[in-house]
DNA sequence: TTGAAAGCGCTAACAA
DNA sequence: TTGTTAGCGCTTTCAA
């Protein structure tokens, strides 16, 4: 195997110099158009593939551009960096992927390990166990873009792509409102996550805005799962005060709400249920579950043109954006009284 | 914003030369103790971080690969890359990721990309249209591993890591014999694809072996989606030959047979069916699905260590293997009779 | 145990 | 329009 063809292959072939090879390949306008030609066949000819890392050792700027996200394996996720990875690769970027499987540990070392990449920005979801974000402040201070999404830490002075939850949170019990339910209950997590609690939140005023009563005993806080789904549905159909909706904290735990209903005889529509999340199985169940879809795709996009935006501006921290994406009420027979 | 401190920087603090100093921070038993502690000391006062793109450069290697998928929104691939990065990232290696979307032209710009980054391999899975696998030759002669899953090019001399479509076409047909069922359809795609051919060349070779007749008019070529499953299942329960068993080239297909069924009151395990896949939602619709699981996790973890076996050798085609995943059935109401 | 210096492949300032 | 040359940050051979 002999060695790759570098540009001093092609000026010795050509009886030129490196810096006209250089400037032909790159398009200068100020090399003849004779040179041009002959330096793009010659490179053709001997293979040549251009080093990046060269140019990217000299300019500083490596077009890689780090994301962090806690696991591929959430739906999700995958698809935020699908569509991430579309946008970027249109701009000349290419994606570093790094999960923490919602570790802070692995958080920070993949931010250490993105940057000794020299990574030109970064976009990232915290782990759930992030708390302090000092790892975070490093690209600030090195005036390195970084974008944050769903997961984010309001007081980094960063740009961010948020779901709207306590949107999120009033859809689901208007929509239940509007469909005639009167006495909503709610199954969600424990977890100290501003997410969940602005749902809640939400949740909270629409139902004060349709003068509806707020009952603390309707709101169940356990885990997000298909068996606490079931628990919390069990829990509420044995309150004296039994309600006639559900809202889960997510499409999974709204699957056990349902499965217990079922077995109780209450099958949907007849005890309303709506989820959050829109995941693949949510259409397909018996009965389909209505749901708040968090418009992935959307949320990936805006990410990578925030950090293009970020990217293309000389002071980054000056063009900083909090994109709020709209929570979508997808509505189906679980709710379709 | 100052500048970032170098090993030079390093040096000049503890007025000794770079050459030391790199020695020290990688670990040479060659430096004593002292040296070594105050340089440590030292990289971190001045927040020193490596530049991996300078080191790369002089030793070629850059502890990255690329992974080259369709699309990240098959959960699927979402999951193989979940595990490759998983074992990867313990092994020191980045990932480096591209989206064919199922487009050839998309493909060989990857490969391009991704040689041009350095990447020391790559792992792909090939898209649709992919017939014409030149551009990975690159990679061979460049020397550079290739470990190609799921999708792979059979003529290629590269590690591949594949389903045994066969088997899981044998396996299929076998469980459904042996629930007792007796005239067993397949509903599948038209796509010329080797996956797909030898599920079918299975789904026969069980049949024959437990003295059940091939039917060719039971086997329904179209394509793969919900939409085709209605209309396979349709087409073989309208026939004078009724099948008491479909099954259906993927998880989606089968969603669509079981819809039909249930519309024509033959609600499935009345007649059976079983699908390709072990899709999330599969375990969730009523009632719930019997399917082929493919084990993605596993898919990935071979890659990887596939990866890690060529790159670790120094002449890593001579290492090549071919390592096939047991497809493994997973039972469940779709075909309890 | 440490230092001096060349070089990885490319870019760009300066000169011609 | 093209050439000369220094340098990006690090590794490594050779010498001391």
């Amino acid at each position: 195997m002999k060695k790759k063809a570098t540009i001093y292959d092609i000026a010795r072939e050509l009886n030129i110099t490196v810096s006209t090879v250089s400037r032909a390949l790159n398009n200068f306008s100020t090399i003849s158009e004779a040179t041009k030609k002959a330096v793009f066949e010659t490179a053709k000819k001997l293979n040549y593939s251009p080093n990046r890392l060269a140019s990217s050792l000299k300019s500083g700027k490596t077009y890689t551009i780090g994301v962090i996200i806690p696991s591929m394996e959430v739906h999700f996720f995958a698809v935020v960096i699908h569509s991430i990875e579309q946008v970027l690769k249109n701009n000349g970027y290419r994606i570093l992927l790094y999960q923490s499987n919602e570790s802070v540990e692995n958080e920070i070392n993949g931010v250490k390990t993105l940057l000794e990449a020299q990574v030109d920005g970064i976009i990232a979801s915290m782990s759930l166990e992030t708390e302090d974000t000092s790892h975070f402040q490093t690209l600030i201070k090195q005036n390195k873009p970084l974008v944050l999404f769903d997961r984010v830490d309001k007081s980094l002075n960063v740009s961010t792509v948020t779901l709207d939850d306590f949107k999120a949170g009033y859809l689901a019990a208007q929509h239940l409102i509007q469909q005639g339910y009167k006495n909503i209950a709610f199954v969600t997590t424990i977890h100290q996550n501003s997410i969940f609690g602005n749902r809640v939140k939400g949740y909270k005023a629409a139902l004060i805005d349709h003068q509806l009563e707020i009952k603390e005993h309707h709101i169940i806080y356990g885990g997000l799962s298909i068996k606490d789904g079931r628990y919390g549905a069990d829990k509420l159909m044995r309150e004296q005060d039994r309600p006639d909706a559900i809202i889960a904290g997510d499409d999974y735990t709204a699957l056990g709400v349902i499965k217990k209903l079922k077995e109780l005889d209450l099958s949907p529509p007849q005890i309303g249920v709506i989820g959050f999340a829109n995941e693949t199985f949510s259409a397909f169940i018996t009965p389909n579950l209505s749901t708040i879809d968090q418009q992935a795709s959307k949320v990936g996009y805006e990410c990578a043109q925030g950090f293009m935006k970020m990217i293309a501006s000389e002071n980054p921290y000056e063009v900083v954006e909090h994109t709020v994406i709209e929570p979508l009420v997808i509505v189906r027979q679980s709710t379709s009284k």
